[in-house]
DNA sequence: AAAAAAC
């Protein structure tokens, strides 16, 4: 029901888009959406003066007050095409008797990790520091007090994460009955997560008149669903990746024998200038342990995954950045949404389960205008994958030589993966006796996985099983093309897709 | 299959 009623919807297209309208002489400044000059003297501070697509589109849409559904991905400007007209709208409607001490809760900003709550609140808070707004973000991990003192003082912007969030609300330190805008980024992969009844229960406490502003990669049916039930004839808004991205990223692929894999990850690094390479690993052990592997390599290596407290994730996402570490080996937890900026390498040391979360990986590299390669690795076992991935671009990636690389090098680490190690050093300790186990019997394990690969794949992810159409978001993700010129076109297309599911 | 997220 919910269905049809979203399907019911009219198609409304971007009413205000053609309002502002950029030509090759003269591209739309943030200048010309009448943000507050508290605002634009914000963005000028970061040399920001060009709206990228999607802030172009979103800003005037949202400045309506409308609710807005997004396609966009990240890498594509989102946070600022959502949070200036934002604090724009706050401003706007501030009542002016309003005593400077009170700032009820006004906008909430909800994202699946931690990490990009933390990115986003930072984002928000260089785009409010000139206006009076106050903002800060939530987010578990982390003891409550500074939290809770930060919202007793009054904000009016809150990013939050769903479950710390709630448990704000029940402890009574958080008040979400004066929020007027609500957005959920990266809402696929909330739901992806399990959010769904924290999602619920959150909106079931905002008041019923409010604004709705909800980004999504991707279209499954449960994201439809979530959208009719709480979007409100939302605006569609489509946006691919910008530019710069795929056009300029490189990709190869590198087949090996899985004991050698962290061999060749050692070689590929040693064969490039060593700075700022992300390494993506499909597991918390694997991640640890490659990081580890790398360190004893000499690299400055860290890890950073769900299994690490959150001061941890937070040093090393920190240290990546200031150029402390050199190579950060991450779980998918830093798959999505962060803004590594500039990356020139990735690395996959695992092929992703899902075939999307290979786009969502190599946007961290070749961001903002510079080149950047996108090396991965797979084994015989995950041939499959690969085909998924190649489908899902619809580009085949080179397949990449392996000069110099010896099968000598593996032999040595498969040693030294053998030796006993002092339990100590694990990260985990917990798994520290697994670890060491299954070091030893890679081949049945390939064995088993073999078999056991192929049966069953029906039931298997319901958030995968039914991915969007490649031809309406994918390609454009991958080869980067913004409706050019053409917004209207797209976005009904896109509609037309939602309509016929 | 794996990862993420509240205590």
């Amino acid at each position: 029901m919910s269905d049809t009623e979203f399907t019911s919807q009219p198609i409304t297209l971007p009413a205000a888009a053609p309002a502002i309208e950029a030509t090759a002489e003269a591209p739309v400044r943030f200048a010309d959406f009448g943000l507050s000059p508290d605002i634009l003297r914000a963005l000028s501070d970061q040399g920001y003066v060009h709206p990228t697509p999607i802030q172009a589109q979103a800003i005037p849409i949202v400045l309506q007050g409308r609710d807005v559904m997004g396609a966009a991905q990240t890498g594509t400007g989102k946070t600022a095409g959502f949070s200036l007209p934002i604090i724009q709208l706050l401003l706007a409607h501030a009542s002016s008797s309003m005593s400077p001490a009170r700032h009820p809760v006004r906008a909430l900003v909800l994202t699946p990790t931690r990490e990009l709550a933390v990115q986003v609140a930072e984002n928000v808070k260089a785009y409010a520091r000139h206006t009076p707004l106050r903002s800060t973000v939530v987010f578990g991990g982390m003891d409550m007090a500074p939290q809770t003192a930060a919202l007793r003082a009054g904000v009016e912007i809150v990013i939050a994460t769903p479950g710390r969030l709630l448990d704000h609300v029940q402890q009574k330190t958080l008040n979400l009955s004066q929020v007027q805008i609500l957005v959920m980024d990266e809402a696929d992969r909330m739901l992806d997560m399990g959010f769904l009844p924290d999602l619920q229960r959150i909106i079931n406490m905002l008041p019923k008149q409010r604004q709705n502003l909800m980004f999504s990669a991707t279209f499954s049916p449960e994201i439809k669903k979530l959208a009719a039930s709480f979007l409100n004839d939302p605006q569609l808004i489509e946006v691919a990746r910008s530019n710069q991205t795929a056009d300029k990223v490189t990709q190869v692929v590198y087949k090996v024998a899985d004991e050698h894999k962290r061999d060749l990850v050692a070689h590929l690094i040693r064969g490039r200038d060593l700075k700022q390479i992300l390494i993506f690993s499909n597991t918390k052990i694997g991640a640890s342990r490659l990081a580890r592997s790398l360190e004893q390599d000499g690299v400055k290596a860290t890890a950073i995954h769900g299994d690490k407290t959150q001061q941890e994730r937070m040093a090393a996402l920190d240290a990546f950045k200031k150029g402390d570490i050199d190579v950060l080996v991450a779980t998918d937890v830093a798959a999505r949404g962060l803004d590594i900026s500039d990356l020139p390498c990735v690395i996959n040391f695992d092929l992703p389960y899902n075939a999307e979360d290979y786009v969502h990986r190599i946007g961290r590299t070749g961001r903002a205008g510079a080149s950047g390669d996108a090396i991965s690795i797979f084994s015989d076992k995950d041939e499959r994958l690969l085909v998924d991935i190649e489908k899902l671009i619809k580009q085949t990636i080179r397949r990449g030589e392996l000069a110099g690389f010896t099968p000598a090098a593996g032999r040595a680490s498969v040693e030294r993966e053998r030796r006993p190690r002092p339990d100590g050093e694990a990260r985990a300790p917990r798994h520290g006796g697994d670890e060491s186990h299954s070091a030893i019997r890679p081949p049945e394990r390939e064995r088993g996985s073999r078999s056991s690969a192929l049966p069953r794949r029906e039931k298997a992810d319901p958030w995968f099983s039914k991915p969007y159409e490649p031809a309406q978001i994918a390609p454009a993700a991958v080869s980067n093309a913004m409706p050019a010129g053409k917004p209207k076109q797209k976005v009904a297309a896109l509609l037309g897709g939602l309509l016929k599911r």
